[in-house]
DNA sequence: TGAAATTGTCATCAG
DNA sequence: CTCTGATGACAATTT
């Protein structure tokens, strides 16, 4: 992306609701069996459909409809497929959506096979069916494949539920299972967890993603995390869906969340940015594979319509400001972008002066040798991407919520940077791309851009006023030094070199690689530079989620002009962490307030971990007393039954000694060594009253009989036979 | 308005 | 000895 194209005035209108409209009027014909130019047969019942749409969906369907010639044919599918298999399929054509249940799962399934669905069979069932199976079947028999796999596997071994616990939105009632095993368990949590963040289920604008739990830290519960998204608008993302609804999933969630390169990422300018956006595209896509072992699979279900009209609202309120242009506005879940590592590690909001409108991104922070000197520790937790592109879309802006990526962080420690430069550079991008495209912006864009910052982005937009204050005079100074740091960010992309960000500072020297927007920033105010850039200059635009001690911290780290990000304090080891200090000169003041904040920030993700390793630990507990039920409800059933067989061998042994008592006319030594036969539940004396009379006879039997003492010397019996006799474990039963 | 939940911070201990 | 992580306790804030 050395240059890009020159920017002309053309705007290009790209409907995100477009192709889910045309779904949904599609799928009305369907059901009023209007335009439907095929009739698919299934186990003699009739279904009429739409044969592009088949066509389009299954492999099959292709194969078959191109033998078709006229309309109206017929298509009787293979006995194999069933209607409770076909009809959710048919409906996940027209729908986006596949329902089923527990029931009928494999028979969806083993339809989409023989059909051809094989989107569903990568993104879905080998997705769910070792989960639905787990305990009954070898999951085996399951294979994960492709991006399920994959994703899921990274951080599995330390944590399942983590993982899995934020991936899945499935309906508890319709899919949580007997909780016999962990997995299973893991799979009801899931539900209980993802409800709260299922979006309505009916609609159907692909516009929309829910907001999937980046990591197992139940973010999304948070009630910091709730008003940052009831200030964006975003409320319905949370909004409980009814619980008796089956299990849905989303086709297009799936494949969002789990293809390599989420949409997420928000590039959605690769093909008409130049061959720069191509092949960033391609870096992304490359660096999400390379990073797969970190990513998770993301199944999230439901978009809520509400919640997008919300969003769509707000931009249809400054739609007017666009003279032909419909805005639309994304809003994203940030799962495959924060999924990046470099994005995980370091979340920051970062204030990067936005092409053709605003860039508002995490800027990531890893090690010493790629900070960013973006970003402040106020948002750490999640931040907020609104990206404003009138060559590419319009408008629109993107908001992608993102999550808790504590954990990935820290898990991501000692990662290397390979992986993290495709999101590092993603982020790059967007604000090299922004910084370029700025010049161009018009008075009335930043217009746009500010409300739609204002009002999407309350806890995001720390530091949007600060970027909007500026944007007017970065854009003087991006004018000067967008080639060269452009030039810059290509050569970066190619060689992946950890400095390669344009907001990056250089550590070892000290100085301010940036010299194009923020280049007043960095160099001009000396030490302060960094440091205000960081944390915004404005205090109305200080997060609201962080609360007033966060906000004085924020207040303060400006106060102590800083040399070097504030995120740097945090997030650099030890080592690096010295280091710098010993580079830099701080006064008593600031290296106190240094090694505090530090302290506190540190101890603060402690105590997150702390708190997640707590309700893991719940949960857990959980999962085992709901196994331990299960196995007593089975043993019970076992004791039962057994009892009963033991009362039934009981009377027959009985019955069998009575008769040969009488028959034979026993005498009582003989009575003894029948005595030895027969089992303290079951004793001799309760054959026949006779018995005892006779046993009395016998000296030597009447202890014997009564206590049932026998031992290896009186009788001689097998030692198994004396176990049936003398075991006491029937009490166990 | 009060209860519950969430989160940040401090103190303390252990490695 | 210093640093870091874990964790209980407390307080502030939010729901």
């Amino acid at each position: 992306m050395a240059v890009l194209a020159p920017r002309s005035s053309v705007f290009t209108f790209e409907s995100t609701v477009h192709s889910s409209h045309v779904l949904r009027r599609l799928d009305e014909q369907r059901r009023r069996d209007t335009l439907c130019d095929v009739t698919v047969v299934v186990d003699g019942q009739s279904f009429r459909a739409h044969r592009s749409v088949l066509a389009s969906c299954s492999e099959y369907f292709t194969h078959r409809i191109s033998a078709l010639a006229q309309h109206g044919a017929i298509i009787t599918l293979p006995q194999e497929v069933t209607v409770a298999g076909f009809e959710p399929l048919l409906k996940f054509a027209y729908t986006s959506k596949l329902l089923f249940g527990k029931d009928d799962v494999l028979e969806v399934r083993n339809s989409a096979s023989i059909l051809g669905f094989r989107d569903l069979d990568d993104a879905c069932f080998d997705f769910l069916l070792p989960k639905f199976f787990s305990s009954t079947q070898d999951s085996a028999t399951f294979p994960r494949k492709t991006c399920c796999k994959k994703n899921c596997k990274g951080r599995s071994s330390k944590d399942d539920s983590a993982i899995n616990s934020d991936d899945i939105l499935l309906d508890e009632k319709e899919v949580k299972p007997v909780a016999d095993s962990p997995f299973q368990q893991e799979v009801a949590f899931l539900c209980n967890k993802s409800v709260n963040s299922q979006m309505g289920s009916q609609s159907s604008l692909s516009t929309v993603t829910p907001v999937a739990e980046g990591t197992s830290y139940p973010v999304n519960q948070g009630p910091k995390y709730r008003k940052f998204q009831l200030a964006c608008g975003k409320e319905a993302c949370f909004t409980e869906k009814s619980r008796n609804s089956p299990v849905t999933l989303n086709k297009d969630d799936c494949e969002l969340s789990c293809s390599p390169c989420s949409s997420s990422v928000n590039i959605k300018n690769e093909s008409e940015a130049g061959p720069s956006g191509s092949s960033f595209s391609n870096l992304i896509r490359q660096s999400k594979s390379e990073a797969n072992d970190t990513r998770k699979c993301v199944i999230d279900g439901q978009k809520a319509e509400a919640e997008v009209d919300i969003i769509k609202r707000e931009a249809e309120e400054v739609q007017g400001k666009w003279s032909e242009n419909k805005m639309d506005v994304d809003v994203e879940e940030d799962t495959g972008f924060s999924d990046l590592p470099p994005l995980a590690s370091g979340l920051s909001t970062a204030p990067c002066e936005g092409s053709s409108g605003l860039i508002l991104h995490h800027c990531p922070l890893k090690t010493l040798s790629d900070p960013a000197i973006t970003g402040s520790p106020g948002h750490k937790r999640f931040s907020m991407v609104i990206t404003e592109d009138i060559k590419t879309r319009g408008a629109g802006a993107q908001v992608s919520i993102p999550h808790e990526v504590e954990e990935e962080r820290l898990a991501k420690q000692e990662k290397a940077n390979d992986g993290i430069e495709g999101g590092l550079n993603c982020s790059m991008e967007r604000a090299a791309m922004s910084v370029s495209n700025a010049r161009e912006r018009s008075a009335v864009e930043r217009e746009v851009a500010e409300h739609l910052a204002k009002r999407l982005g309350s806890d995001g937009s720390t530091n949007f006023q600060d970027l909007n204050a500026r944007s007017s005079s970065d854009s003087r100074s991006v004018q000067g030094g967008q080639s060269a740091s452009l030039e810059r960010l290509h050569v970066n992309l190619s060689s992946s070199t950890s400095t390669s960000c344009p907001f990056f500072i250089d550590l070892e020297s000290n100085k301010c690689l940036w010299k194009g927007a923020e280049l007043s920033e960095c160099e001009g105010t000396s030490q302060s530079g960094v440091s205000s850039f960081n944390s915004g200059d404005d205090g109305d635009s200080e997060t609201e989620t962080e609360g007033d001690s966060e906000a004085f911290t924020q207040e303060r780290a400006r106060q102590m002009q800083l040399p070097f990000s504030v995120d740097w304090i945090v997030d650099l080891s030890r080592n690096d962490f010295q280091q710098l200090l010993k580079q830099q000169v701080l006064t008593h003041e600031q290296l106190e307030f240094v090694h505090d904040m530090r302290r506190r920030s540190k101890n603060r993700l402690a105590a997150q971990r702390c708190r997640k390793r707590k309700l893991d630990c719940i949960h857990n507990l959980q999962c085992e007393i709901n196994k331990l039920r299960t196995e007593r409800e089975k043993l019970m059933t076992e004791r039962s039954h057994l009892s009963q067989l033991k009362l039934t061998t009981c009377h027959n042994v009985s019955s069998l000694c009575q008769k040969v008592c009488n028959e034979a006319n026993l005498q009582p030594d003989q009575l003894q060594v029948l005595t030895k036969y027969t089992s303290p539940d079951c004793p001799l004396s309760s054959f026949s009253p006779h018995i005892d009379a006779l046993l009395s006879q016998s000296p030597l039997l009447t202890s014997s009989v009564g206590s049932h003492q026998y031992t290896a010397s009186e009788g001689g019996l097998p030692s198994s036979s004396r176990d049936t006799v003398t075991g006491d474990g029937r009490q166990q039963l």
